[in-house]
DNA sequence: CTGTGTGCAAAGGGTTTGCAAGTAC
DNA sequence: GTACTTGCAAACCCTTTGCACACAG
C-alpha cells in the first residue's frame, strides 16, 4: 500500500507542526486559527464554511470566514467551486510559502452524497490556451458518482 | 480567417431555427423562451441570470430562472461556475438532443474585466479518474487575464 | 497602550419557491 | 376547461461587512 502525500504529512501532524506551518506562511497562530487549520488538514475531503461551523461549533461564522480568507491570502488553503453554490476549502499541502502550483489537482463532486473529493493523485492536465490568455489558477471539478455511491446504486 | 463552429451556426440563425432547436429538445417555444435562447446564442461569452435580466428587461427574474432551468434539463444550455458566485449560462451548440459530451470546453474567467469566455477551441483534456469514480460532467475554469486586459496591463 | 482577533448582528447578492393571474391548445 | 407560463413578492442561503469588546505584544 502506498501512502498519499497527505497521509505522510498527517503522520507527524501535531499542534507544533500546525503552528510552524502557519508561521512559515506569515500567519499568526491563534487558538481559533489552529482549530480551523487542523480541521481542514484532517478532513478527508473538502469543507465548506458551513461544515466548519458545525465541526467547530460554537465558532462564529464571520470569524471562520475571515480566517479562511486570511489563509487563502497566505496560501495555507485554497478554495474550490464545485457548483453547489458553496465555496469549499482545502488545506494546501505544499510546504512552500509561494502560491506557484499549489497542489493543483482535479476535484470530484458526487451528486448523490454531496461530498467533494480531492483527487490528489490526479493532477490537472496542462492546457494550451489560445494566444493572449494568461492563466493564474485553475478550477477543475468533475461531477458524477463517487465509488461508494456508484457501488450502492449498482447493488440496488 | 477561420470561422468558429459558433460563427457558422449563427450565420443562418433566425427565429425559425431557434424554434426548431427548441422543439428538437422537447421544449415548447414561447416568446419569452425564444428571447432567452436568442440572447444566449448571440452572446459572445457567457451570461449570468443578472445579465439576461438586463439584456431582456423588463423580463422577470424568476421566469428567466425557470427558463434556464428548463433549458438545462433539456440540454439547450449548460451552466458554468466561474468562481464569482454567479452561475453563468451558455448555449449548447450540439444539435443532438442527448447530453453526451455537450460541448465540453475550457472556460476562462478574467479577474480584471470580470468576463467569462468560452474557449470553444480548447477542449477539456481527457482525465483518468481513480478506480470507481463515474464522471458525468466537467467544469474546467481557468482564471487570469484575458488577452485584452493582459495587453492593457502590459502597456501600463 | 495599540494593533490584532473575535463575536454578534445585520446587510448584501444571488437563487429559489408560492401563489395568483394570464395564455395556449 | 385543463395544463402550462409568466410575474410579483417573499423566502432562502451563503457570503460579507460594521461595530464593539477581548486579547496579545
Amino acid at each position: 500500500m502506498r501512502f498519499s502525500e497527505k497521509d505522510l504529512y498527517l503522520c507527524g501532524m501535531n499542534e507544533a507542526d500546525l503552528e510552524m506551518r502557519m508561521k512559515e506562511h506569515g500567519v499568526r497562530p491563534t487558538a481559533m486559527r489552529l482549530l480551523v487549520l487542523r480541521a481542514l488538514t484532517e478532513a478527508t475531503g473538502t469543507l465548506t464554511l458551513r461544515d466548519l461551523e458545525d465541526v467547530l461549533a460554537p465558532a462564529d461564522k464571520s470569524t471562520l470566514f475571515r480566517t479562511l480568507t486570511l489563509f487563502q491570502e497566505h496560501h495555507l488553503v485554497h478554495a474550490i467551486e464545485d457548483g453547489t453554490g458553496s465555496t469549499r476549502y482545502e488545506a494546501c499541502l505544499s510546504h512552500t510559502s509561494h502560491q506557484e502550483k499549489d497542489d493543483q489537482h482535479v476535484h470530484f463532486h458526487c451528486t448523490r452524497c454531496g461530498s467533494t473529493f480531492c483527487l490528489t493523485e490526479t493532477p490537472i492536465p496542462p492546457v494550451t490556451l489560445p494566444e493572449g490568455y494568461e492563466a493564474e489558477t485553475s478550477n477543475f471539478v468533475m461531477t458524477g458518482l463517487c465509488p461508494r455511491c456508484a457501488r450502492r446504486l449498482a447493488r440496488g
